[in-house]
DNA sequence: CGCCGAGTTGAACTGAATCAAGAAACGTGG
DNA sequence: CCACGTTTCTTGATTCAGTTCAACTCGGCG
């Protein structure tokens, strides 16, 4: 647990009561590679903090699986929709590999906002990252072609490559597997 | 400015002397068709109200405009990775009509959080909204059609159509203008 | 009147998808 | 440790959505 505190630190420091409060709501997970973390049509009402391993949120689309984001180790992951929503999830979210989670509830994390101005602020910057790393991902999937928007995540992060296989990465970066391999390639 | 309070009030609730304290720090500007509210290479300093008229958000890429986002009445602006980072912008936001705006600045917003924990919530709640917008944006532009994403926007908001150049929505949807006029054509 | 910006239409071209077949790597049980 | 099936990745041929370039139309407006 003390990863979740390094890694929240970063976004903005935590007086000891709340990080206790926070310590009190955080339940640890342990799931295997291919497990589901949700499934469509339920709701998430989890947030999660990811201390090790790799899921990705997919979703079917005519019969396909159309892979739209990964979490990684230090990641926040959730169904974003669903969760602020309470509505049921239209994705998937599937362990890539075993992992460690650690899970709050959205009713504990709003107890925890009445009770901490500061918890609340936290949020409120992780939002902002989070949104500006979505809106990066947004310009590139609009205004780049398939080569780039390669290159981009090799330079971003490589070590996706080693771990996570070549279909989910294509579909990731919006275009299909052969051409992603075709790609590579020509490199 | 009394729409910005009815607005802000579909997000979150606020007290009188919350109130009141916005109503200090926003100012009111002014500003005419075709004049830009921010260059590129500057750093946005300040969060916007649109209490009405319209304006778009765009970069130059090869000696190109490419327009990546509108805003309209009651709708919140700023160049977000900017105002967020303190970096210089890489957009121009540039007004499509006479519009009336209220300005507040990053700092006065720090110092209303710091104040007011229910203004930090409004801004965490209006977070939520516009980040479940933007992950729509994007699922829209890395996994639809040109046509369906044009069909999307006549549901979601055809009054676009009427107060915009085809040109600047055609760069919205990430297709040429010309694709646009031909999609249009077959309706 | 003639110009100018906005929109349309046509023809050639291109990046990427699709369909189809193989090759390589991987895991599991015998 | 090998044999088998499954999953992952590559390669080729064809098709298609959308771009680009270029010409043309239409409706203002000085």
């Amino acid at each position: 647990m003390q990863q979740l505190f390094t890694h929240i630190t970063n976004y903005h420091p935590l007086s000891t009561e709340a990080q206790n409060a926070l310590h009190d709501c955080f339940e640890k997970l342990t799931l295997s590679k291919n497990e589901y973390l949700l499934n469509e049509g339920q709701v998430c009402r989890h947030l999660y903090f990811l201390e090790d391993g790799a899921l990705r949120g997919f979703y079917n689309l005519d019969g396909k699986e159309v892979t739209h984001w990964f979490g990684f180790e230090q990641d926040f992951v959730t169904s974003f929709h669903s969760f602020i929503t309470g509505r049921a999830a239209v994705e998937n979210i599937q362990l890539l590999e075993g992992s460690i989670l650690w899970a709050i509830s959205k009713e504990q994390l709003a107890e925890l906002f009445n009770r901490f101005h500061e918890i609340e602020r936290l949020v409120r910057i992780a939002y902002e990252k989070y949104y500006i790393r979505l809106e990066e991902r947004f310009v590139n999937a609009q205004f780049k072609t398939a080569t780039e928007r390669y290159e981009n995540l090799l330079l971003q992060s490589p070590h996706i490559l080693e771990r996570v296989p070549l279909g989910h990465i294509a579909s990731y970066l919006g275009i299909s597997q052969e051409t992603l391999s075709r790609i590579r390639s020509k490199l």
